[in-house]
DNA sequence: TGTACATCAGTGAACGCGCGTTCACTGATGTAC
DNA sequence: TGTACATCAGTGAACGCGCGTTCACTGATGTAC
């Protein structure tokens, strides 16, 4: 009945040239999908379609096919994550110890935030055929790449200034990273464990090598 | 015709009172297709009951639905990792820190060798809807107690004997396994990132509070 | 200013697939008499 | 020892579902002349 006014929301079709303001909504869609449910299987080709209003076939004028959407969503939950450890650093104390604090309860913070987001980042779900996808091994090692710099220099300041020990800042980057991780993906996927109130410090202090002769 | 020397295999139906042979039958092929994918969700019904080599509906007389066997699979495999804890400890020279070490290394190995089970076990992939499924909270919370058990007993003794320092062993204990996780974790799902050699030695000496005054 | 036309954003119907599950059944095997 | 029968292990066909993907298309929008 022409009902213009109806309660469902009508998608108005974007202009010419605009075209692309629909995979912004599609990946947005994805997203939002994943933080409903928290499980990435809920994003499907055609779950996102249907959330964004749309016919499922329309995707394809956007993404190569269903892999390319994770894709999308995976790097977007990355740079939210490189964002958010960006404000904890400038934020924190201007001691290399503080900012390496705030930058690993900032990585922490995120996981608990978005427990479905990190599943699906570093849960290894997602390994797609690279011979029937569009996704790419090189696509997916570049993940991560920009988090884990920020944990290499702050541990780097920390050991300069004298606050923290380590023999290899390389090596005891990616151990001080598998301990967030461990304790990240783990609460993500067992929150109902009994967790001891201060594993977080636990964690970070034992593996960020800090010198006891500086407070918390 | 009539080929009874055909090569494909016939299944010979069991007989009366050994129906339960079955049952076992469908965990070892839901565990064959785990190992030879490394993914769980290469674990269906039907997947099994083709590998089997029976109709799909014969699983029913087993297993009350899908979920049900998989928790079977993930059962199947904590008692061989628990198992292999017991063999590495049995194995180790009689001191604590070396107990605690082959602990250590054991549950690492584990996941080296079947990253796929370890995925399924530790993953949070499979967090099946207990309105839906026959599996129950229970049933998932008390998977992987008796090795948590074995690794807090191990690092206890270590503290007794002086050649570890925690002042909460509950709490480092988790702090351990967290690390452990993440490696075994991470190992698993990224084979290709730049593990430094050392990374095992590392997470394990660092997270153990092991005290310096005793040699690798 | 008017109009024909190319382009662009998005659609509707259909495909084949594998999935979990149901139903009524078959036929061999052991057991009671 | 023979036989009727209950039990047990497993089957075959069918269901409805959601999936990814394809195809030919529609109709609004901007542009060239």
């Amino acid at each position: 009945m022409g009902d213009d006014t109806s309660a469902t929301p009508v998608r108005v079709r974007n202009r010419r040239g605009e075209g692309d303001r629909l995979r912004h909504e599609i990946v947005a869609a994805a997203v939002a999908l994943l933080d409903e449910t928290g499980d990435e299987s809920a994003i499907t080709l055609r779950s996102v379609a249907r959330k964004v209003g749309i016919a499922a076939p329309s995707i394809y004028r956007h993404f190569p096919d269903q892999p390319a959407i994770m894709l999308a969503v995976v790097r977007n939950d990355f740079a939210e994550l490189d964002e958010r450890l960006g404000a904890a650093v400038d934020a924190a104390d201007d001691t290399p110890r503080a900012r390496l604090t705030a930058l690993c309860q900032g990585y922490l913070g995120f996981a608990v935030a978005h427990p479905g987001r990190y599943r699906t980042m570093f849960g290894g779900f997602w390994m797609p055929d690279p011979d029937a996808s569009s996704v790419t091994a090189e696509d997916l090692g570049a993940l991560g790449e920009a988090s884990m710099r920020r944990l290499a220099e702050a541990l780097q300041d920390c050991v300069t200034a004298g606050c923290a020990t380590s023999t290899d800042v390389p090596a005891d980057t990616v151990a001080l990273w598998l301990g967030l991780h461990g304790l990240a993906h783990q609460r993500a996927v067992a929150p109902s464990f009994p967790w001891p109130p201060d594993i977080e410090e636990r964690v970070i202090t034992t593996l960020a090598h800090f010198t006891a002769d500086e407070g918390e």
